[in-house]
DNA sequence: GCCGTTTTCGGCCCGACTGTTTTCAGTCG
């Protein structure tokens, strides 16, 4: 039972409470259980059985420690079976519908719109319908009409959110997200009277993905009651598929990719309480605002306002908000809840990886294999970006899709690779290098003469990525333990949005990258990311050496380092915790050194 | 169901928008 699995449990039960009308303060207590299992870089499964440990997780109290023994025991909760039996398991998906919440679902319900159809001469394999199935049925049918709350424009407003869920049930990959919102940010800058436009949300918090948009908006047409031509305007945007809602302060609407955004027009009083507010997350926020209560203050969207009085204390920037409440300024992506409040407190936060502290980049392939830039252009976009080293790493001979390098053709690149080094003394060093491929049985498909070679040894899985669980983490193990190898490349393979990650162990590959001083890979690209920020944050725990890498194929490329970094930031990964803040010299020096 | 610098009981974050409810409940973030 991992964290994951444990995650879903628990928010599935808190969803299930809901809708049976539980109370509210009950259900909260399991979403918090949920995000505590989601957060833990421990197994919270594995101390089953240790509730002394249990009990010191915040939001694990006696019932959450037995219910989280149940699911080692059970594979589940007693109250989420008792509800699920109740209920069909169907139902929850219907949360994901817009406009759709507990007690809708419990009047729909009551009302029998989930009951199988009688007489129904159905094959078993149509009969296996989805709640949101019945429910577009049961709107076909008119079933919805007369009941309370569901007038036209409801009915309506759920047709569309059941298209809209078969259309794109799912997230947005960040950089995804980030151009989409380009897009709209130009469009509305455009417009006289519109001064700044900020993304907030999960996309300013640099979140692997993003559910919709917050973009937030000020200038003197969004001061109130100035604001119904930057509405009308807004509204225009040419790339809007469908508006959800229009109102005096904000405009909703799908782009056609399916992306919710949402525009608030703010006055710029408010504008840093609404950036504070409106960044989230929503468990850093909640917190924000207990401890303004207990100093005598209320926290909105649109100031920080004493409670006695109403006087407004603090409202245009989250600079001035957060040290009205005795706390330095967070970076967004430390806004999750995770004990920065406490640090802010205490003036302790980290000086936080920035992306001008990266000073190399050591995965990287030319046209010797599967990359579209030669050696040397590889080297001058590397020289412009201000890097002091790259990697030449292209794939070894198993890939011979990518036209991988056997022994002959490897030894011929490294001496390419050192005539441009030479080339470009005093200007960048270029490192010889390879990505090495992992074999089925945890061989490396290059001899350890020519891994000795190269200053850059990477080891990377590329085949057989569906070997079950126990078979891929031994596999890794054993290539790791090859002396020659100093990096483990995209250790989880993870492909976002497009694949699952490897079947793996995780926790003890690092740990045994960690004693074998193997540097591990954290791969930049958007696509890739493949250590989440829980992940980063348990390599860190565990002293591994973490390296940041774009696996360039291009030289267009190297800009993806910035998704990565936000990642590492994510992880609260200072410039001391990754490798290539080091200079070259000093990268080599500190990977596990050659036999 | 959790938690404790007022509390082992009695609290637990806040406001806008929508649709339909002529005064507010539900959803959302």
């Amino acid at each position: 039972m991992d964290n994951l699995t444990l995650t879903r449990l628990l928010s599935e039960t808190a969803d299930l409470l809901e809708i049976s009308g539980a109370d509210s303060f009950r259900v909260r207590s399991y979403r918090r259980a949920a995000d505590a299992a989601e957060q833990s870089t421990v197994d919270l499964a594995s101390l089953a059985n240790d509730p002394a440990r249990l009990l010191e997780v915040p939001g694990i109290g006696k019932s959450m420690a037995a219910n989280i023994k149940a699911t080692v025991d059970t594979g589940s909760i007693p109250l989420r079976d008792e509800l699920l039996a109740k209920y069909s398991a169907g139902i929850l998906d219907l949360l994901k519908l817009p406009g759709m919440g507990p007690k809708t679902i419990a009047l729909l319900w009551d009302a029998g719109v989930f009951l199988a159809p009688a007489n129904t001469t159905l094959e078993p394999a149509e009969a296996a319908i989805s709640s949101i199935d019945q429910l577009a049925s049961a709107i076909d049918a008119g079933r919805l009409a007369g009941l309370p709350r569901m007038g036209e424009k409801q009915i309506e407003k759920l047709r569309r959110g059941i298209d809209e869920f078969r259309k794109s049930a799912g997230r947005f990959r960040i950089d995804e997200a980030e151009e989409s919102a380009e897009r709209v940010i130009q469009y509305l800058l455009a417009f006289p009277g519109i001064e700044r436009v900020t993304p907030a949300g999960s996309l300013r918090r640099g979140r692997e993905t993003c559910g919709d948009l917050d973009l937030l908006v000020t200038g003197p047409a969004c001061e109130p009651g100035q604001t119904s031509a930057a509405i009308e305007y807004t509204a225009a945007f040419p790339g809007i598929r469908d508006i959800i809602a229009k109102g005096e302060n904000k405009v909703s609407f799908y782009l056609a990719n399916s992306l919710q955004v949402d525009v608030r027009l703010l006055p710029s009083r408010s504008y840093g309480a609404a950036l504070q507010y409106f960044t989230g997350s929503k468990a850093h926020n909640v917190t924000l605002r207990q401890r303004a209560l207990k100093v005598g203050y209320t926290l909105s969207e649109w100031a920080l306002a004493r409670l006695d009085d109403e006087s407004v204390v603090a409202s245009e920037t989250e600079e001035s908000i957060y040290a009205a409440l005795g706390l330095d300024w967070m970076p967004p992506e430390l806004r999750e809840n995770l004990g920065e409040i406490d640090v802010a407190a205490q003036h302790k936060l980290p000086r936080l990886i920035e992306q001008s502290d990266i000073r190399g980049d050591v995965h990287m392939h030319t046209y010797a294999t599967d990359g579209r830039n030669s050696i040397r252009e590889m080297a001058d976009a590397a020289l412009a970006r201000g890097y002091q080293y790259i990697a030449i790493t292209d794939h070894s001979k198993n890939l011979a899709m990518t036209n991988g390098l056997n022994e002959e053709r490897a030894l011929e690149h490294i001496q390419h690779i050192r005539e441009i080094d030479r080339e470009m003394t005093g200007q960048i060093r270029v490192f010889p290098g390879i990505e090495v491929d992992i074999l089925g049985d945890g061989e490396l498909d290059l001899p350890d003469s020519v891994l000795a070679q190269m200053d850059v040894v990477i080891a990377s899985i590329h085949t057989l990525f569906n070997q079950p669980r126990e078979q891929m983490t031994e596999r890794i193990l054993r290539a790791i333990e090859n002396p020659y190898v100093r990096i483990l490349g995209h250790p989880t393979g993870r492909l976002l949005l497009r694949r699952e990650p490897f079947a793996l162990d995780l926790p003890s590959i690092l740990r045994r990258a960690a004693e074998l001083g193997v540097a591990v890979e954290h791969n930049a690209a958007p696509e890739r990311l493949d250590l989440s920020d829980r992940d980063l944050r348990l390599a860190k725990e565990l002293g591994c050496k973490i390296s940041v890498n774009t696996d360039s194929h291009d030289t267009r490329h190297f800009d993806k380092i910035r998704y990565g970094i936000r990642q590492l930031r994510r992880a609260w990964l200072t410039p001391g915790d990754v490798l290539n803040t080091l200079g070259p010299d000093e990268f080599l020096a500190a990977l596990r050194p050659h036999p």
